[in-house]
This record gives structure tokens, sequence and C-alpha cells, in this order.
DNA sequence: GGAGTAAGTAATCGATCGATTACTTACAAG
DNA sequence: CTTGTAAGTAATCGATCGATTACTTACTCC
């Protein structure tokens, strides 16, 4: 297999390997386990963890801009936010994708990766402003929506769903017009390390 | 020092530590180092780092549930949920409180420590709606900022507030009405780990 | 049919971590 | 005194991790 694609298998593999049990509780045999390679063949073509951790938040940025400005197209205002939210959601079927996110936000006190996260937040920022042509206000509370849904994924709420009146309450506010795109992308049981 | 006093120290201390490095990348000597006592003996207190772990949470949670417990009395409606805002920020003081939280929601997916992290974001949904008389629609917009606050300070965009126009325009509308408490109670160099 | 190169692994090393054990110190009660 | 107990540490052990080294395999181009 070429290297490319090899690279990105493992980085997408990684992404759900980070996600699952954060930056320091990934090791890289775990990672390349995941992909079905050696665990010195992942440290290669990296360099070291935090290398792939870095590439890893790349394409996780590169990912979500590029389904952020898919959605754009069209009516413009809270249309517009609407469909770039079931968008944000939709990739739930990116495994891990929202998490690591999160995971790099928590590493903002660390040197090499913090600065890295800070540029990613606020490139997503911008794009909100002058792709989406939103008001600063709306970016704000659009962006505070993705935490939020960040957070309902990764405190994976959603295999409660109809078992607790709280949480069926919750999703009903927080996915007004997306919790069937939430619910048709739930990772399957054997999907989960 | 009596246990009790101890134990409360050392659970300040791991919190800011699990704050910094995460779950996986905390070491119990770490902790100790920070809480100015042997490795051994936060073992011993705790049990496993496990365990540890969970008392972060619970204290964190516990906290939380104060704060904002506090800040119900008086005119309800958009007032209260901007002084149960402004309080939340001013948490900022207790170091590392709102990472911990994040961290504990990363590890939905752990088999012990994700049901307690789950229990702990609904028992904070709850009191918003039954002791501070949020409607659904109001608790989830009010969470979903917090969780935003949580990402600002996780990833130390206070730090560069003032030198990125993008920042300054962000901060403004995330803080409306809390910006001098975020402000005041940012860490100082020395306090970062 | 070799020579060169890309893809990949087995074996291993030094460092580190969580946990255990055995020990010490300080102090209060009888 | 001395006995008991709470508060703590030094030393260490087995396991694990990131990284390095040396090796093998497969394909391609004269």
């Amino acid at each position: 297999m070429p290297a490319a694609e090899r690279r990105e298998l493992i980085l997408r593999d990684a992404t759900a390997v980070f996600a699952s049990n954060g930056y320091g509780g990934t090791t890289t045999d775990l990672v390349a386990q995941a992909a079905g390679v050696s665990q010195p063949y992942v440290v290669r073509m990296f360099g070291t963890k935090e290398k792939l951790f870095l590439a890893v938040l790349e394409r996780a940025e590169r990912i979500l801009a590029e389904t952020f400005r898919a959605a754009i197209p069209g009516p413009d205002g809270k249309e517009r936010r609407e469909r770039m939210g079931m968008a944000y959601v939709g990739l739930i079927a990116e495994r891990g994708l929202h998490q690591v996110l999160m995971q790099a936000f928590l590493l903002g006190g660390d040197p090499v990766v913090g600065p890295e996260a800070r540029s990613s937040f606020l490139r997503i920022w911008r794009l909100a402003i002058d792709e989406a042509g939103m008001t600063e206000e709306d970016a704000r509370s659009f962006i505070a929506n993705g935490m939020l849904i960040n957070t309902l994924v990764a405190l994976r709420l959603g295999d409660a769903y109809g078992a607790d009146p709280d949480i069926d309450a919750m999703f009903t506010v927080a996915f007004p017009c997306s919790f069937d795109v939430f619910k048709d992308n739930l990772p399957t049981a054997a999907e989960r390390y």
C-alpha cells in the first residue's frame, strides 16, 4: 500500500483511539493495532506521538472546515446556520472527531499543541464570520452549541436515549432539527474502544 | 496535619494537575509533588489513580452546584441566568475546575468514570431546571455557553487578549457581562503547570 | 537478473509509572 | 514509661511505553 494511503488510514484510526483514550492515555501501539500495522511503523511515519497528534488535529480541522463550507451555499441567515449545525452533527460518522477537537482544546497549556489548537479554533471562528456571513453574536452561539454537541457525544449520552426522561428532554432541545442525523450516526457497540 | 484537611488539599492540587495533563497524562507522583507529599501517600489515601480522579470529579461537581445555588436568590429570568453565568466564570479561581469537568466528559466511554460523568452532567441540568427555574431551552443555551467558556479557559485564549483582534472580538460577545470576572481571575504564569 | 528503493517488522533498550512493602516519626492515653 | 495509633516516607518491583536499530520483503527499472 502506498504511504500516502496508509497515512490517511492511520490518521483516521488514530483519531478514534485518541478520542477514547486521550493524548496521555494513547499509546503508539494502540494506534498501530487499530490501523493494523506495527508500532515502529507508526512512529517512523510520524516521528513522535506528539507529531502524530498534530497530524490528527490538522486533519480534523480540515474535515471540519470542508464540511462547513459544503453547507454554506443556499439561503443564508438562520437556515444556513441550521444546515451547518446539521452538518456538524453528521460528523459523528467521522469517529472521534468531536472528541479529538476537545482533547486538543484541553492541551491549550501545552507549549507545542496549545498554539496549534488555538489557531485551529480561531480559523473556525473566522470561517463562521467571513465565509458563512454570521454576525459575531451568531458565531458565538453557533460555536457554543457546537461545544455542547461535543460534550453530549463525548459523554455518550446518546446511548441512554429513551431510558431517561431527562436525557430525552435535553435531546429534544439540543437537536431541534438534527436529531435524526445524530441518531442515525451513533457508533455501534463494536465500534467502541 | 489531620487526614481530612490533607485530603482536601490534595484534591485541590490534583484538580490543577489533571486539568493540565489529562487523566492518562497525570501521574500520582505529579499530584504528590504538587501537594507536597510523597507518591505512596497519595495512592494509599485514595486507593488508585482512578478513585482519585473520581474524588476530584465529585468535588468539582459539589463546588459547581454550590456556586450555582448561591447565585439563584434574587430576580429570576435573564438576570438570574446572568448571575449564574458570572458565578461560573468566577470559578476560574478554582484552578482547573472547568478543564477537569471537560476531562471527565471525555471519559464518557470509560466503564467506571463514564457513568459518574453522565450523572454529574445530568444533575447540573436538573439544577438549572428544578432549582433555577429555567425552561429547557434556557437550560440548553445556558449550558452550551458554559461549554464554550470551558473551551476558552482550556485553550488559554485569555492569555492572548489584546494581542489579536479576533480574540478581542470573541471575548466581547462571549463575556458580555462577565469579562471583568474572567480577566481578574486569570492564572499567573507561576500558577501554570 | 541484479541494483535500488519503498514498505514494513522483530527485537530490544532506557525511562517511567502505579502500586506494594516495610519502615519511621509524632503524639495522646492509661 | 509504654503502648497504640495516625501520618507519613524510602525503597523497590513488575509492567508498560516511546523510540531506535537492524533486518526482511516486494516491486521496479535498466
